[in-house]
RNA sequence: CGGGGUGUAGCUCAGCCUGGUAGAGCGCUACGUUCGGGACGUAGAGGCCACAGGUUCGAAUCCUGUCACCCCGACCA
């Protein structure tokens, strides 16, 4: 491809826009130029990269065994109701109609569709085991797009489902997919991390988000340096600090004039936080949820809303408090009606904890769950911090942020039960299928490859997704040793199937070599009267900075390996 | 949805406070000189100053409203 053809322009410097580093190269190499929020149009250099990256993971996905097949993003709503996503998904749901006022959606994910596909073609258990994926456009109306190509309106993902007859073979299904991601992400050069991952109020038994640790990241992850566990914040276990154990004692009012914090409770009466019962309210699906947890501990609002299968879950608003009778600062559920009570089993199985006495400057001493207040529910409910014991072998965990980049699920039969995807096993009995799914977000790996792969003066592509294999610098293009070197070069390279960007713009060599920096291209070879006169052409290794002069027969040589 | 910020040339920004009808650098076009790390000269093109109202003799500038975009938070199958 010559320059003085290419539909790109390149910018000195990044639109004020671009905070993140893939962001600012994104623009400046001219890979892309925004239409609207979370909306990208890419150049052709742009859409080379992208089609690279789909390649790979077209590649692994069908060495894994997956076949690829096609479904509409255009679906009825119909498709949606029948399991109930139509409302879960809410907003994030684009909708339309047709001219006849029929209710579609742009597709955000294809369970819905990919199970409907599977309904029309299993009959089996000889069809079974059979992994299904495309790679495909989805919709999503987030609420706010950003960091460029990392959360987008309009994006491109690999999606894919695996139908099984049980969860043991569901199990080989998931492995298989799991190792073509830990192929195609090495692949990609963005390095990633398996973690534990929340599995949603509708989900299975498993789940696991391929996690690229950067700072820019928008999930909390928290790592233990003992034995390697690694989850999601909205997921993770850990080990409670232990409870002050003590036999019970008889529970009385105590004065705690202006006290409306577990710090100040706490330092006021002498006692450690965890010796405090804290309370928190939420206003769950429109309702009331009382939330007891020990003082020194914190909700985590994922745990919650799963264990409630909530659709919606958010702090209780005043309104709702002031109706409910609650004391905010001195609030318990000793004497509380009127409400659903869920407890931690931090403050569920402690003793003799300080709780509020539901009115105004006063609290109560040695309060116990079962005798004084009584749970309706008793769950996990804590959220792991940096710091807290890990489940397992009980060392510090530490937090880290990062990039969701894939996540791989077993669905069980969620869907397949609402869609109809059965099949008759060896007796003839009708059962579901066990699915499970497996998604990657192009434009995101495209995102994290820059965020992983690049310096000060541009992106430094892995070879792997490289929209070129060389990128060939001329200068004095016009004087014949020049033209006919690069003649030579360009047919050498293309005979060795490796392609080229040749830059044969009159513009001055800084300009050109600031580009070939920008852009990223593994390899430049500069064409030139200096190089010429040392015997041959210069390569030059993007990554390594490496520089010499070759024969053309050992720069090409040199790409290749 | 809450908080903060920004909308002036393709990009980065100045001008706004103190109203008088629009600027710089880069980029773009032409010509010439340059030619190994974003060269130089000359001459150009390019703007409904986000939009809509209002105040005023007069609005990029002051007031009101709306929209868009960015950042933080909440949210995120």
């Amino acid at each position: 491809m010559r320059m003085s053809k290419l539909l790109l322009r390149t910018l000195r410097e990044p639109p004020s826009e671009a905070e993140l580093a893939s962001h600012r190269l994104l623009l400046r190499a001219g890979l892309a130029t925004p239409l609207a929020a979370g909306l990208y149009c890419f150049t052709p250099l742009g859409w080379r990269v992208m089609r690279k990256i789909e390649g790979i993971i077209r590649d692994e996905m069908d060495l894994s065994g997956a076949q690829e097949v096609h479904l509409p993003a255009l679906q009825p709503i119909e498709n949606w109701e029948q399991t109930g996503r139509a409302e879960s998904m809410g907003q994030t749901l684009f909708r339309l109609a047709d001219r006849k006022e029929r209710g579609f959606v742009l597709g955000p994910t294809h369970e819905e569709v990919m199970s409907f596909l599977a309904s029309r073609t299993i009959q089996s258990y000889r069809d079974l085991p059979v992994t299904l994926y495309q790679i495909q456009t989805k919709f999503r109306d987030e609420q706010r797009p950003r960091g460029g190509l990392v959360r987008l309106r309009e994006f491109t993902m690999k999606d894919a489902y695996s139908f099984d007859t049980t969860w043991e073979t569901l199990d080989s299904s998931y492995d298989a997919a799991f190792a073509a991601y830990i192929r195609i992400f090495e692949r990609a050069g963005v390095p990633v991390i398996p973690v534990a991952a929340d599995s949603g109020a509708i989900g299975g038994k498993e789940s696991q988000e391929f996690i690229f640790l950067t700072e820019d990241g928008e999930d909390e992850i928290l790592l233990c340096p003992g034995c390697g566990y690694a989850a999601n914040a909205e997921k993770a276990d850990f080990r409670r600090p232990p409870a002050v154990e003590s036999e019970p004692l008889d529970m009385s009012k105590v004065a705690t004039p202006g006290i409306k914090t577990i710090p100040a409770l706490a330092a006021f009466l002498g006692v450690e936080e965890r010796q405090t019962n804290k309370a928190v309210f939420y206003k769950v699906d429109g309702q009331p949820v009382f939330v007891a947890i020990r003082g020194d501990l914190d909700v985590n609002e994922i745990k919650l809303k799963n264990v409630l299968k909530a659709k919606e879950l958010e702090p209780m608003d005043e309104p709702m408090v002031r109706a409910s009778g609650l004391v905010a600062g001195s609030a318990s559920a000793v004497g509380l009606v009127g409400m659903r009570i869920v407890a931690d089993s931090s403050a569920a199985e402690a003793s003799n904890l300080v709780a509020g006495a539901n009115e105004d400057g006063a609290h109560l001493l040695n309060t116990n769950q079962g005798r004084d207040w009584k749970a309706d529910l008793v769950a996990d409910i804590a959220l792991a911090r940096r710091g807290d014991a890990c489940a397992t072998c009980g060392a510090a965990l530490e937090t880290r942020r990062g990039m969701e980049m894939g996540h791989v699920f077993k669905l069980g039969t969620v869907y397949s039960e609402a869609i109809g995807v059965n099949y008759l096993d060896e007796s003839g009995e009708r059962h579901p299928a066990v699915m499970g799914c497996y998604g990657i977000g192009v434009e995101r790996l495209l995102a994290a490859i820059i965020e992983a792969n690049h310096d000060a003066n541009g992106i430094i592509w892995p070879t792997s997704v490289a929209p070129y294999d060389a990128h060939l610098v001329t200068l004095n293009l016009d004087q014949a040793p020049i033209s006919e070197a690069l003649a030579e070069l360009e047919a050498a390279l293309t005979a060795a199937g490796l392609s080229s960007l040749i830059d044969d713009r009159d513009e001055s060599a800084g300009i050109k070599f600031k580009d070939a920096d920008l852009i990223g291209v593994p390899f430049r070879v500069t064409v030139s009267p200096r190089a010429l006169e040392k015997g041959g052409v210069e390569i030059r290794n993007r990554r390594t900075g490496e520089t010499e002069v070759v024969s053309i027969a050992d720069a090409v040589a040199g790409i290749r390996a």
